[in-house]
DNA sequence: TTGAAAGCGCTAACAT
DNA sequence: ATGTTAGCGCTTTCAA
């Protein structure tokens, strides 16, 4: 066994109290008292046990991070942004990748909120059943617009996202615009939503379809389904970049290509998106920021400032090769 | 505050070690008893102190998990196959992203070790000085080739990967190979050397480049000096994916063709390696796998079966897009 | 500035 | 099958 506060406190010949209080800095101390402190320390190799000490303070110095799925760059990029603001401030994060238990996400973040001073939630949850998340008695930080929630919030304005997407199809000339969508994402909607708001100014249609996934195999198999059935699209707004790259992959095995014979957009400005060729057009949601500032407001309210209310981040549009200009007709339809 | 185990044994009418039992399942009880304490427990809302109890079993069934950067595909699908495991057998991943704190690794994972069961750790570190990992008192499991430590631990074979891929290029007919690596990795001088030995029966010189990051910006970085420079290379070899992807980027933007005018190779197999135009040849090297494996021999030994020694993935090459043969000289030197 | 003592919430002998 | 009791390693009054 390693060694206890008690071991410390009889080689230093004081009380454990002592040790107690110069271990959290707490007090000084008269200089033979910290000399002999610092030398029984250093032999018996003491390190305080922060389960023991989390048991009586309360806090553990952890705060708990719940991702739909780390394999989405997006959500790296969130747990990149949270980590950073937590090791600034002496946190550490316990992760749980929900993906694949999507049944059991609320006892898996009642456990976990045991174990946490605090926690961030980014869950598939609608608002409605997330009043839990009160009873948790822990901080919570939602990733999303939660303004109809009493949960402080981190998230970006989705109507307006993709709307900027259709004003710059509809800027290029196209007038045949699909959506290529996730429907089991509460956000889904809110997306569909703007996107419909500007093409109606314009009296054109929206043609939605459903990847079934948010990634980029699922774009791949949707890919054909939007580009081969009936009403061919002169431009396809996918869900996110991952659903934008795949489609973008199976396009060119089809031999349609991006952007002449099909503009392509995505949502989130992943790494990769400027890697793919063409590049791929995006809106910019800023997921490292938004990591940070969800840890941020977490550790602002464990520190007795709590800053209530959602905060949005702006999206910004980012264009690249995968869209351009309906000019010149094409083979399509 | 919370109802402790005193609560629910008060309102049950029960001892408080029959509480204890009762949670958990240890043993078998008359009918009014548990009748009396399920109740109990469930007006209350009594829900047991996972601290409290980890104190004295000492297991927090909590497993560390130090990683260099989970930016990089190839360490999220890593964190990605360790989480599925561990939360398969109800452990939770502790995770500390080291990238930006590699002079505080050491006291860093000597803090988490304290917290959890088990680790498992992805360093820089040479293994000389990874010695003390020995005396953190915790099993260990290293992602790497640890067969000189007395450590498990999982990885693959560096040598043989990059052997591969020369072995690759010179069947096509390339002669003049370039590297592109990264020094401050342990495993550089791995792959060089397995490039090497493999140059070295066909008469074969190699010229070494380095990226100093193993990022895609980094891989944009040193294209124009691998490409523009002296001696201009017909493939080359990019320590990892990323730096590739980058690598691909800046060749496009100078109007360098892949792979008429130059082959290009990773090695990892992230997924974006194959949504990339052209698609990326590379080693798959199974990271989610790797993190699965690495788990598993970790809750293994937690649970007394120890699986000591190393085990090597064997890699795969992955042909893609990115390389083609040397028949047609091009405007190259 | 230092120490004694009372727990934090729970488990694990051991007894009944 | 149930209860008693002694702590786990530490912090925190409170007193000296």
């Amino acid at each position: 066994m390693s060694p206890t506060i008690r071991d410390v406190a009889a080689a230093a010949g004081v009380s454990v109290a002592t040790v107690s209080k110069y271990i959290n800095g707490a007090q000084r101390f008269s200089a033979p008292v910290e000399a002999r402190l610092k030398e029984a320390i250093a032999t018996l190799g003491y390190r305080s046990n922060p389960l023991a000490r989390s048991m009586i303070t309360g806090r553990t110095r952890t705060i708990g991070l719940t991702i739909l799925d780390i394999s989405n760059p997006h959500f790296t990029n969130v747990v990149k942004g949270a980590n950073r603001i937590a090791l600034r401030h002496d946190y550490t994060l316990l992760l749980v990748d929900i993906d694949e238990q999507q049944a059991r996400e609320r006892p898996l973040i009642e456990a976990l909120s045991q174990r946490v001073d605090g926690l961030i939630v980014s869950s598939r949850l609608p608002d409605e059943e997330a009043h839990w998340m009160l009873d948790l008695g822990k901080p919570v930080v939602l990733l999303r617009n939660a303004e109809a929630l009493p949960i402080p919030s981190v998230g970006i304005d989705n109507r307006l996202a993709s709307h900027m997407l259709a004003r710059h199809l509809l800027n290029l000339g196209h007038r045949h615009i699909a959506y290529l969508g996730f429907g089991q994402a509460r956000i889904n909607d809110e997306r569909i939503r703007g996107v419909r708001e500007c093409l109606e100014e314009a009296g054109l249609e929206l043609d939605v379809h459903d990847a079934h996934a948010p990634t980029a195999l699922a774009g791949e198999h949707a890919c054909s389904r939007v580009m081969l059935g009936p009403k061919r699209p002169q431009a396809v707004i996918c869900y996110n970049d991952l659903i934008a790259l795949g489609f973008m992959k199976e396009a060119a095995t089809l031999g349609i290509r991006v952007p002449q014979d099909v503009s392509v957009t995505g949502i989130d400005n992943v790494p990769y998106g400027a890697y793919a060729a063409p590049g791929l057009t995006t809106i910019d949601i800023q997921s490292e920021r938004m990591g940070e500032l969800a840890m941020q407001k977490l550790i602002d309210a464990l520190a007795g400032h709590p800053d209530p209310g959602n905060s949005m981040f702006e999206p910004r549009l980012i264009v690249r090769e995968s869209t351009a200009s309906a000019a010149a007709p094409t083979a399509s339809a």
